[in-house]
RNA sequence: AGCGGGAUGGGAUAGCCAGGAGAUUCCGCCGGGCUCAUAACCCGGAGACCGGACGUUCAAAUCGUCCUCCCGCUACCA
């Protein structure tokens, strides 16, 4: 349906703006890595191109963050957004233009928007209920609320009843509401409010959705809806932090983070106006900031409609497959409600986990931007990692026992091998590219690979452009060992220089093809092969351009991760994960003191939220055990050594049992051990296994009935 | 609950949209080769009844129906 890439017309490639409340992690990254390779192979394919995004500034949580912080809510924001535009070179993730939603274009251009929706007639006025805290003067939009479900008088969620009966619940529907920020009760109050009929878009969005590009996530998941009857949107907030509602006159500026409350007419703008509008915004300023004649973002943005006018141009939305309604829905209505070009196409991520799990940023289980910066890792190890690590669609696992995998095996064995092999044969007998025409089915495979990053492309799958440069280098391993131009020299001086000038096309080409996803190490890749422009300059067809016929020694581009290094990465994260648990018991029990539950209740630690899988649960050897003899060790408070007969062997188990039991009456006890624990060493005792009791007393799990020691537990 | 996605050799993955010789790549395993190259590279081999059951078809991992198990989305929660 839609003209291949590269077009006549400009393009704009977008990420999902970062909410500006916390630190990044590797898993948002994956957005913004693949946004910007996607980018990079536009450019590449000589397409006219912006990469831009921005920081999502406003909404409530970022309001309460900043209030719990005492800071207001701009400054606040604006510590992460500098922290953000820090962050993404740092992963050679390069925007043309990063803006964010609270300065003055995107204020001035979300008005423009909403007013065209006003002129359109698209906006009406209802009065809804919205939660109140009375004592603050607060509105409490709806996650800060809680209460009991009225269905099922489980505790819920304003919105939802998340842990009893899954309903979704109204406002005014829950009991007992009580503010999540203060804990006072939670009122009710009549307020009017403003509404994107989004029923006027319904027609449209039917034919929208079939032509829409991208993945399959974002042609898919809002059909339900879009085929449905769509829900008009509440597009204000009674706040007061956010771009003003453009109705009044007095508000032409963003208003300023301190500033307070003149009455309860507040209406700020939804964040989820603001927010993609941001896009447009960001176009603009890279226009402002480079001149039309470069990049013209309203040749992208504007929709004439005419045929004397431009109709627009190329528009790819980057985005985590959690906010594709967003992006597919209520995205293009608001386009098409101002006028403005519709997208192209939406590329939706999975997400990404964390060694088979998610990520939980409460219990720190997480490998922040900053841990791998501090790494040391190139970049593009983890950009490679990122984005071939599965289908784009696809959840990927992130761990660094993967990274060190992919990067030794792929990226040094293969990829760099390659280059490096080919430029050190070529610079020592030849001192660069020697002299000789590049055989057709060299050049027959360059231009496959070629095709295979137009397609990949033209696809939008990201994980293609990973791919293409190291095949093509598996191609080269393949093609130098077959042709074993070591043994040439000596007797075939003109057939080894053959080889080696394929080889080095190879490399040039690999050099080129590998720019999107490995863009540091493409253009050390083309420095070394003495190139004097930037690589990022170059197009696709630069893949079969004569390299330059000397350079100098060249260097292993990528080098081996070792094993202490991975098992230091490793350790790091587990370290942090054990101290934020500990800290995060401390604050759940903390949390329970300060509420009236049922003291009983109140004592135990919630059940873990994190399942283990049966395969994990699996790799523990828990075996019944008979305690043989238990001495209490020297100098230790709570220490006993153990001796434990486990069937198979008897093994020394150190326990902090020694207050708790009387030891010379534990002989002869039927204990339940965990066989296959590392062995540790405790004030100098040996101890191999662990006894499993319960709670603070250590009561001593037995058996109920005859179990020999030794049998397996399960 | 509805909708969307997934289930492929020991592990991880591709293929499925546009059905066709018992299936890709990486790791691991077994055997061989090479020595230009970062203990890298190359060649060969073992190993999967493609979640289960029906069905369509000359032909199904690929299409349809049902089932099981996982995951995501479900709007005033960024």
């Amino acid at each position: 349906m839609h003209e291949e890439f590269p077009t006549e017309s400009p393009a704009v490639v977008t990420c999902g703006l970062p909410y500006a409340n916390g630190d990044l992690h590797v898993g948002h990254l994956r957005t913004y890595v693949s946004g910007d390779a996607y980018a990079r192979a536009l450019d590449r394919l000589g397409q006219n191109v912006a990469f831009v995004s921005g920081s999502d500034m406003h909404g409530t949580p970022i309001a309460v963050n900043a209030a719990e912080a005492g800071v207001d809510p701009e400054s606040f924001a604006l510590e992460y957004h500098e922290q953000y535009e820090e962050t993404f070179p740092e992963f050679n993730v390069e925007f043309d233009n990063y803006g964010h939603t609270h300065d003055g274009t995107n204020a001035e251009m979300t008005r423009s928007f909403v007013r065209s929706w006003i002129d359109g007639d698209h906006v009406f006025e209802k009065e809804i209920e919205v939660a109140w805290d009375a004592e603050t003067d607060q509105p409490l939009p709806d996650r800060f609320v809680e209460g009991t479900c009225p269905y099922c008088g489980e505790r819920a969620r304003g919105d939802e009843c998340d842990e009893g009966c899954q309903r979704h619940l109204e406002p005014g529907e829950i009991e007992d509401p009580v503010s999540t920020i203060t804990g006072n009760p939670a009122e009710y109050r009549t307020r009017p409010h403003k509404f994107l009929r989004l029923s006027d878009f319904q027609e449209y969005l039917n034919e929208f959705i079939d032509r829409l590009e991208g993945t399959d996530n974002a042609q898919n998941q809002p059909r339900e809806w879009i085929e449905g009857e769509l829900q008009d949107l509440c597009i204000t907030r009674d706040m007061e932090w956010g771009i003003d509602y453009p109705g009044s006159e007095a508000s032409e500026t963003p208003r300023e983070g301190g500033e307070t409350a003149e009455s309860e007419e507040e209406l700020v703008l939804y964040v989820w106006v603001d927010a993609p509008i941001e896009y447009v915004s960001s176009s603009k300023q890279y226009t402002e900031a480079v001149g039309a004649d470069t990049y013209d973002w309203e040749a992208v943005w504007k929709n004439h409609g005419t045929e004397t006018e431009p109709d627009g141009g190329e528009i790819v939305h980057v985005i985590g497959h959690d906010i594709i309604q967003h992006h597919t829905v209520f995205w293009p209505a608001m386009l098409r409600g101002a006028g403005f070009n519709e997208p192209r196409a939406v590329m939706a991520c999975g997400f990404v986990n964390l060694d088979g799990e998610a990520f939980s940023t409460s219990r720190n289980r997480a490998v922040w931007a900053d841990d791998y910066v501090e790494s040391g890792l190139h970049p593009d190890l983890y950009r490679y990692h990122i984005v071939t690590g599965s289908e784009f669609t696809a959840d990927v696992d992130f761990s660094w026992d993967g990274l060190q995998e992919r990067v030794n095996n792929e990226l040094v064995g293969t990829l760099g091998n390659f280059l490096y092999r080919s430029l050190l044969f070529a610079e020592r007998n030849y001192d660069g590219t020697p002299d000789a025409e590049v055989s057709e089915e060299v050049e027959a495979e360059i231009e496959a690979a070629m095709d295979d990053f137009r397609t990949a492309v033209n696809d939008y799958r990201v994980r293609g452009l990973g791919h293409t440069p190291v095949e093509l280098a598996k191609f080269g391993n393949e093609y130098i060992q077959r042709h074993e131009p070591w043994k040439l020299t000596d007797d075939e001086p003109e057939r080894a220089a053959e080889v080696i000038r394929d080889c080095v096309q190879l490399v040039k080409a690999i050099a080129v093809l590998m720019e999107p996803v490995l863009p540091g190490k493409a253009e050390t890749l083309w420095a070394q092969l003495g190139e004097d422009d930037s690589v990022h300059d170059a197009d696709l067809g630069a893949a079969l351009s004569a390299p330059p016929a000397g350079f100098e020694d060249p260097v292993e581009l990528f080098e081996q991760i070792e094993d202490d290094r991975v098992a230091g990465l490793n350790r790091q994260l587990e370290e942090r994960i054990e101290a934020a648990d500990d800290g995060g018991e401390k604050a759940d029990s903390d949390e329970a003191d300060g509420e009236e539950t049922d003291d009983a209740v109140a004592d135990l630690e919630p059940i873990a939220d994190d399942r283990v899988s049966f395969e994990a649960f699996k790799e523990l050897d828990i075996r019944v055990g008979e305690v043989l003899s238990a001495e209490p060790i020297e100098g230790a408070d709570k220490l006993a050594k153990l001796e434990v007969d486990i069937g198979l062997e008897t093994r020394q188990i150190v326990a902090g049992i020694k207050q708790l039991h009387d030891l010379e009456s534990l002989s002869g006890t039927r204990i339940v051990v965990v066989a296959n624990l590392e062995e540790n060493e405790l004030f100098g005792v040996e101890s191999d296994g662990m006894l499993l009791a319960a709670g603070e007393e250590a009561d001593l799990l037995t058996t109920h009935g005859d179990a020999e020691p030794g049998t397996k537990i399960r």
